[in-house]
DNA sequence: CTGTTAGCGCATTCAA
DNA sequence: TTGAATGCGCTAACAG
């Protein structure tokens, strides 16, 4: 790092000038193999490495495509972040990663300490935002490629990667329904997922910490819901929390339905009724959509979005009669 | 970013030289206040923001820390880099993130990538290594601060934090012989966790790919363990579905131990007991550690170890007569 | 208090 | 096929 060899140092070495070091080093051809093999052997000797903020610098592009994710510990968000750190390594791309904690003025702080390093890209899973428009319009990321993951941006010419939001949570209602039940409470961060529902469900919008509180509230209702939807991975892990404290194991006295899978929903006896996303091939197709844009395929934010699709697994926590081992797949679109 | 403006701008709308732009925005105190305000209506009114890249490399430093990790899928490493990440953050870090897979060869390969970014410092939960000597003993790597984490890696001077792994397996392997057990399987990705045991215990190194077919294996031997100690969160989560798949649940026949919690474990009937280490506090610690280098407090590397306790979580996988919910926490040293 | 000069390490452009 | 000059955008060191 800070006693590392410079280009210079390998030109000396090598007998050559700076330029000649630099041409080897970018593969290009006008060199002559006797040369390029003296500096090779130069490169070799001194371990010497580019300086890619030099690089940066003078080539107005950085190689490095920016994450922005709400949290970590959401295992949705890590494996997104996974894929797309494995495709940047296909790319020879660094990632610089950041989290917004689900606030979107961290999220534009984040973004832009990004762009002022200049980084090539973005793909950001915005936060739920809590404005009249998202703060990623500023004029700041203009011109920016930004490819947005889980969630759009209203009036943005964002490309976007989805899920069937909306058919997945059909598919879940419909089952509570087909089950029986008709008081079911849906249990999240925001209602996104509720357009175009049968009108009977009860939407509850809330926050993490309350959800204790929450479902205590719900449950002593005269009329309590028999049934709870809950809006991600860790809604439903809270409310399983909450409800495993008072003694209650779905799918009786409550049925529920969880929106994203989770390595142990199997584990828990019975296992539990999700619907599924395709979580990596989300992460993965969303770099993809990013470098297709860097490659200059298409330079023109399109604000394509592209659903993917989602499935219903059925365990047990809506009181279906199988054993808990062996999933159901139902309606794959 | 393209279009975006430039010190230079600025200095030109506001009437001085770039150099008075550049002592505004670094808090220089040599400024006439009237000259300062004029300065900075100039940057509001072109929303300038500071080319990090060439500041990075006019100073010679990035302001960034880079962390290596093997997985971001698995929760440890994903709960580590968040907590990273805010420590970052506060420093006004960014934070460049690769994982390994658990493969030395990709994680030198991004080490390296970082140290020609410049990067500041390192963060690395390092790769379970297969070589003589870690490859992040190489020269390049000379004169980088570099923090690990979880692991430590040997020959080197690298600080690290560690949990009390040895402890960790002690409590866990007691508990166990306390309550029986005398035919120990331990399962991970290697056995660090087990110097210093009793000597009944069976070693088992192994993939995750083959834990399904290890733990048929183990099951059906002429005198089958009679408890699992599992490494990580990951090999805990592989080994609970393979019993799930065989129609075992712990603690009949087989009793089961965890190193290191996870959110669900309690959700499980009954539920896992585990030893918990302090996940958060870990990254964060390690994070602290690096940034007080970074500030000039200790220069030099010392390779000072700091090993955080563990705990044991007794829940109900090892045959406990405790409700499921209520966990007892047992030495915490 | 403010400006000028110089250079961080590299790649683009032109000339030889 | 090779090299010299130039500048990416910024800040340290000095001069005024």
């Amino acid at each position: 790092m800070a006693g590392s060899a410079r280009m210079s140092d390998v030109a000396e070495l090598a007998g050559v000038s700076i330029m000649t070091v630099s041409r080897c080093l970018s593969g290009n051809t006008n060199v002559s193999l006797e040369t390029r093999q003296r500096v090779l052997a130069a490169v070799a000797q001194l371990r010497y490495q580019r300086n890619e903020v030099a690089r940066s610098l003078r080539e107005q592009r950085s190689r490095q495509i920016g994450i922005v994710v709400p949290y970590l510990f959401d295992p949705f968000f890590a494996i997104c972040a996974h894929a797309i750190s494995s495709v940047a390594k296909q790319h020879s791309y660094s990632v610089v990663l950041a989290t917004s904690n689900e606030d979107p003025q961290a999220e534009f702080e984040e973004a832009s300490r990004m762009v002022r390093r200049n980084v090539d890209g973005l793909i950001l899973i915005p936060a739920h935002n809590v404005f009249d428009s998202s703060l990623m319009l500023a004029r700041e990321f203009e011109g920016l490629p930004i490819v947005t993951l889980d969630r759009p941006i209203d009036g943005s010419q964002f490309d976007s990667l989805l899920v069937d939001n909306e058919f997945g949570a059909e598919l879940a209602t419909k089952h509570l329904i087909a089950l029986g039940h008709r008081r079911i409470a849906y249990i999240g961060l925001s209602n996104n997922l509720f357009t175009g529902l049968p009108s009977k469900v009860v939407i509850v919008a809330g926050e993490l910490e309350s959800s204790h509180m929450r479902v205590r509230a719900l449950l002593s209702e005269r009329q309590p819901p028999t049934a709870f939807f809950c809006g991600n991975n860790l809604v439903t892990r809270h409310v399983l929390h909450s409800l495993n404290s008072l003694g209650i194991h779905p799918p009786s006295p409550v049925a529920l339905v969880g929106f994203d899978d989770f390595e142990t929903a199997d584990l828990i006896r019975p296992g539990i009724t999700v619907v599924r996303q395709p979580v990596e091939l989300l992460g993965r197709a969303a770099a993809e959509v990013l470098f297709s844009r860097l490659s200059g395929a298409n330079r023109t934010p399109s604000g394509k979005r592209t659903i993917l699709p989602v499935e219903l697994l059925v365990r047990g926590s809506c009181g279906e009669n199988l054993t808990s081992s062996k999933a159901q797949k139902v309606s794959i679109r």
